[in-house]
RNA sequence: GCCCCCAUCGUCUAGCGGCCUAGGAUACUGGGUUUUCAUCUCAGCGGCAGGGGUUCGAAUCCCCUUGGGGGUACCA
């Protein structure tokens, strides 16, 4: 039995893009289930838009959700170097393997003429296609084109008669294609560069990868790299075609497509947690055979099995991640939750000065109330500004109602007395005013709100003034008592 | 246009011929808890795209239609 070898080939081209890293995630689970290996592929062939910054971005965000591989750029490996760009020397090898074999060609044709010859076929109806018109050119005609400065490409040779390939799909099943839909495809560019259906055969191959787990958009380049495997007598490896992760406008997940963040980045930045997106990502195209639905990622990996990932396309529902990650931050520790929490708060407040402490049941106090660390800033906004009341005629109303200035002074006052300002001694002094005064709830706390915060709703109040501390309170009582004044 | 894939509540999904009067989660609505909001909790709302078959029996199998998605590059 061959030991599972999967692999995350992502181009380093931009951002990674949530639905990659979904494909990550899977051949992660894949593979830790299985004992196997996690081969991460740099797919660099792309020499105009490829950059090194952006590879260390994908290492960046899968060390992020902790993703870790066992071979690749960096960690290494017997199957290297695992850079395409670093392996072309390999690439030509089996390029003139099958040059040799009669079973690709070079092809001049400039991209104007190509450009030419499918709008052609388009005006007549006709499914685009290379009509393989350098197929057959004779040494002579060769060249001159050559004479002519032309860089060719190379082409493969898809088959002449018709055939059917059948991809034995893990999620899909059997699907099959007529080899007639296949042109002759390009191979290598006339830069000299591999293409990726050609490359990535070759690398999979090479590294002795047992089960391709990719999005669905490659379903369609599956026929081009059978007949690759077919040309060169290999055996290909298994095929898991993962389903698209749409946007909410249901097509493919991107910056246009409304207003979620389709970068990893992005959701790191705005204070998801990490095994929140694990969480959720995992849940999308797969499920447990149970109705439980949060799960460590170990958790995870002892429940995956390809055959409960399904086919159909996903809508990303940022509603359902929110309220998601918004459980993750209430339920870790808080220790955790105050030092992620730091960074966010020092962005818009100073908090040089305060102490552990405070930062602890600040964060303690506005955790229950928001989805994502970068929420935080809203919640907190009253302990950090000065007193401003969201409607002040309103506010004077209140503080104007009757019995209204004797709780407010009556707070004042033992809080002036209170021997400890901290929160559960704040709470009892509260209580016992509600039962030593002839008000109610209602005509405590409402009015109390307001006087400390200014506004209608927020955390318990005992928080609120204990994060206040017992001058700010009082400074905010008779604030609020010299209104009506 | 052509090729391929897909189709259960708004969304993520369970369901692999009878356990389905279709289950869970989210969202939404209402109740309770918290003398506010949130959290938590309970309840409600809400779906098998349509049409043909097959079968004693179909959300489940087959066909067609429709709808959605992907591909159709010297991008991956």
């Amino acid at each position: 039995m061959t030991d599972t070898r999967v692999r995350f080939a992502p181009s380093p081209t931009g951002q990674i893009h949530i639905g990659n890293i979904r494909t990550a995630l899977f051949n992660y689970l894949f593979a830790r289930k299985n004992d196997g290996q996690f081969i991460m592929r740099i797919e660099d062939t792309d020499q105009k838009r490829s950059t090194s910054e952006f590879e260390e971005i994908i290492h960046r965000e899968m060390d992020w959700l902790g993703l870790d591989w066992d071979e690749g750029p960096q960690v290494g490996g017997e199957f290297g170097p695992y850079r395409q760009s670093e392996r072309l020397d390999i690439y030509e090898e089996y390029v003139q393997e099958l040059l040799d074999k009669d079973l690709a060609y070079r092809c001049y044709c400039t991209p104007e003429e190509l450009e030419e010859m499918r709008e052609e076929q388009i005006a007549n109806d006709e499914a685009p296609r290379y009509d393989g018109r350098c197929r057959n050119l004779t040494e002579e005609e060769r060249k001159e084109l050559e004479a002519e400065g032309r860089e060719p490409v190379i082409r493969f040779k898809s088959p002449l008669e018709e055939e059917e390939i059948i991809i034995n799909d893990l999620v899909h099943g059997e699907v099959s294609f007529s080899s007639d839909v296949i042109d002759d495809f390009v191979i290598v560019k006339s830069d000299g560069m591999p293409t990726y259906n050609f490359a990535v055969v070759i690398d999979d191959h090479l590294m002795e990868i047992t089960e391709v787990i990719r999005g669905e958009d490659h379903l369609s380049n599956t026929p081009k790299q059978k007949l690759l495997y077919q040309a060169f007598g290999w055996e290909s490896p298994n095929f898991a075609h993962l389903p698209m992760i749409l946007g909410s406008d249901r097509s493919k997940l991107s910056k246009r497509s409304g207003e979620a963040y389709v970068y990893v980045s992005e959701y790191r930045k705005k204070g998801y947690l990490p095994e929140a997106v694990v969480n959720f990502l995992s849940l999308l195209g797969w499920s447990p055979s149970d109705d439980e639905e949060i799960f460590s990622k170990a958790e995870i990996v002892e429940r995956f099995s390809m055959d409960r990932v399904n086919k159909s396309a996903a809508v990303f529902d940022v509603e359902k991640l929110d309220w998601m990650n918004g459980l993750y931050i209430r339920n870790k520790d808080l220790e955790t939750v105050v030092d992620l929490a730091v960074p966010y708060l020092e962005e818009e407040y100073d908090i040089e000065d305060e102490s552990r402490e405070w930062l602890e049941l600040l964060v303690a106090t506005v955790r229950e109330s928001i989805d994502y660390l970068a929420q935080i800033n809203d919640e907190v906004a009253v302990f950090f500004e000065d007193l401003e009341y969201e409607d002040e005629e309103e506010a004077r109303e209140t503080f104007a109602e009757e019995k209204v200035d004797l709780v407010l002074e009556t707070l004042r006052d033992r809080s002036q007395e209170l021997e400890n300002w901290e929160k559960q001694d704040i709470r009892a002094m509260m209580n016992q005013i509600i039962s030593d005064l002839p008000v109610g709830g209602r005509l405590f706390f409402h009015p109390v709100r307001i006087a400390l915060t200014g506004e209608e709703s927020g955390p318990a109040l005992f928080d609120v003034a204990a994060l206040l501390g017992r001058e700010e309170t009082i400074n905010r009582l008779n604030q609020a008592l010299d209104l009506i004044k």
